[in-house]
RNA sequence: GCGGAUGGCCGGACGGUCGCGGUGCGUCCAAUCAGCGAUGACGUAUCGAGGAAAGUCCGGACUCCACAAGGCAACGGUGCCGGGUAACGCCCGGCUGGGGAAACCCAAGGGAAAGCGCCACAGAGAACAGACCGCCCCGCAUGUCGGGGUAAGGGUGAAACGGUGGGGUAAGAGCCCACCGCGGGACUGGCAACAGGACCGGCAUGGCAAGCCCCACCGGGAGCAACGCCGAAUAGGGACCUCGCGGGCCGCGCGCCCAAGACCGCCUUGGUCUGGAGGUCCGGGUUGGCAGCUAGAGGGCACCGGCAACGGUGUCACCAGAGGAAUGAUCGUCGAACCGGAGCAAUCCGGGGAACAGAAUCCGGCUUACAGGCCAUCCGCGCAU
RNA sequence: UGGGGUGUAGCCAAGUGGUAAGGCAACGGUUUUUGGUACCGCGUACCGUAGGUUCGAAUCCUACCACCCCAG
């Protein structure tokens, strides 16, 4: 009794990720990071620092098409209400740059700065995050 | 009006556009004949951080583990008295001591005549007292002398064995007296802590228990990352089935021997290791998913009891449930602190653009952080009456 | 989120109520042509911060701050 119902489940597990990625064209769908080890990879990427954040981005080359975000703050941001309102404000950074501008397939990691990422003028990041998306897809070779 | 004390409350406001999380309703989408219609997508309605959400310092609920019951011991905690509470180390009321002109505030505030221990340095002496300098008497060898009396004066110390005055004396001393302090205390008031206190005692009892300790009371341990359920891949464990052994042996197990292969750089010798493959099921179990997970010792309002903390009754509403963790971006109007200018002043003009800080199982407290504002009561001063 | 631990000189650290040891480093001197080595000397501590108990606190008590470790 079991065993068909085993494999069935595992196939639509596999195949349940690759539909919305195909069926959405114009507008990437964006996932968020989770796992440790996906922020680890990001961080031996591509790397571009700017003023308000700096930005890692990889890609997977798993064969998936789901562009995925993740946003780290750490305990030199500040306290708790300075570090969630920088993950805040690069969440919206992320939705409206990435969501156009981000490669199929790939990961991305927002890093915030002490101070900058919570106090810089939002216009002045939008431009950030462009410029610096910019630059990880296309790495200048450094001496 | 100014200065102060106490208690309580608020913690930028309103609106637009784009987004996020939960819940309800509706629509759409499937493996699979029908039914049910999840996850998801869209629409719509509604809700969506705090007074400290914090520190994790106490007390509980809840869960698992341990455990017959009671006593004793050990360890830890609490510590004036009474009350409140599910409970507390919390709160309220009172007492005592201290601070303040007052309103009012502060206090680990039981026991030092149960015992042990400690009190450095200084000082003669530091705890059933003692005698360095003194003071006084006596003796003679008349002095840097000996014996005795004394604890008033000096000096040391954080602390020196009641204080002040008088009498008394050789000098002194509670030796005697007055007042104060201290100890005991009939009796009176109070539930009690405690207060008052006739009378008695010439003074006995230095401090430290946030030193050991004694007395009284309380306490089993661990924590939602607890705990319960479902359970992919990979590796390993157990059970069973099928196929197959290069040869030999036999107890027939996948056991032993030989051959074979790999390694010890290579060759010889020698040594070590390998000696099956496939399938099904079971149990443990990580990523992950579900659940615990929010309706409560809860909140608002009214009345009643109580000085109060709080309790009782009635009624109203449902008020965050995330999980790399939901509140963001932007615009407009108004706007406190603060800054600049004008004015005797009230005030006006311009700039400026909001403190501490983010739920993580949930409650009751404590502690700490905090721009600014509002209300009530009380004390003192000033003015008016 | 919960549990546990540590703060003493630039570094490592001892110190259970009475003037805060010791070592390394640094600095100065001697020896050496110079450096190193060796020897001698020397300073440096509001004992994490703030209150309290005590005559007296690094030590005892309370509150806070910083850092570290453990648990999925």
């Amino acid at each position: 009794m079991t065993p068909p119902e085993e494999t069935a489940t595992g196939q639509e597990a596999e195949t349940a990720e690759s539909p919305p990625a195909v069926s959405l064209s114009v507008t990437q769908p964006i996932s968020v990071l989770r796992k440790r080890a996906d922020f680890l990879a990001c961080a031996r990427a591509a790397k571009a620092g700017t003023d308000s954040f700096l930005l890692q981005g990889r890609a997977r080359d798993d064969g998936t098409q789901t562009v995925r975000v993740g946003f780290t703050a750490s305990k030199k941001t500040g306290n708790a209400v300075l570090r969630n309102r920088a993950k805040r404000r690069m969440r919206a950074l992320a939705r409206e740059v990435i969501a156009a501008k981000g490669q199929a397939g790939w990961d991305y990691v927002l890093v915030a700065k002490p101070g900058a990422t919570v106090s810089r003028v939002y216009a002045h990041m939008l431009a950030d995050l462009e410029h610096a998306m910019d630059r990880v897809h296309n790495p200048k070779p450094r001496g």
